[in-house]
DNA sequence: CAGTATCCGCTACGATACTG
DNA sequence: CAGTATCGTAGCGGATACTG
């Protein structure tokens, strides 16, 4: 294994679907394209702020993309692209991990 | 689905591995037990103090354990649990999907 | 060798209020 | 509806020096 070529990648990645919020967004997303507003139900601890930021980076690094109908009030969807959907086994294996062995005690902080 | 029972243990898992160094240390003790010095040398960006500080987390949560063999000087070695080696696929397809989708330009922050 | 101890800047994230 | 704009804070993580 060479360590000086893969570790970069690798901690990018980790830096685009390890931060607060976007597993659950990506996650809402692989049931298929939604609207800001459906994001926001499905997750509701979350703010409009943090969704944002999210929504823009994961745009930015080509993982989302963003349909604009402009009907009144203007309507957005947001769906996952080719690599954003390519993310779908790692979200699930994270899922079955953390049912396996998250305990309870675990989940209040 | 059910996101009210699933979010919380998913950001639990989110919480342990999306920290910066996990990935990479996980990775090299996925090797087999490395000494304190030789997960550095594999990781020779990382400080000691992260070094530290991940290793305690990652041993208190219950992937890693920790063996201290009282020789002069003493020897740590650490390990991984069956916790801790039951997220070789996920660091897997992490670095599979990232040597497929990071692009060179994402590489340089 | 395997850590501790400090100091400290930065930025991620939350809360709240406002807008085209 | 789909966001902006601001403000405020905890704590993550880097740098550096020291230790049993």
């Amino acid at each position: 294994m060479d360590y000086n070529t893969m570790c970069p990648r690798y901690e990018v990645a980790i830096d685009i679907i390890g931060k607060k919020w976007t597993g659950l967004i990506i996650r809402v997303l692989l049931g298929g394209s939604r609207r800001f507003k459906d994001i926001k139900k499905q997750i509701p601890e979350m703010s409009d702020r943090m969704l944002t930021e999210r929504m823009k980076e994961l745009e930015s690094v080509g993982i989302v993309s963003r349909q604009v109908y402009p009907e009144t009030p203007v309507r957005i969807e947001y769906s996952l692209t080719e690599k954003g959907e390519s993310l779908r086994s790692i979200i699930e294996s994270i899922q079955s991990w953390s049912e396996q062995w998250v305990e309870d005690c675990e989940l209040q902080k």
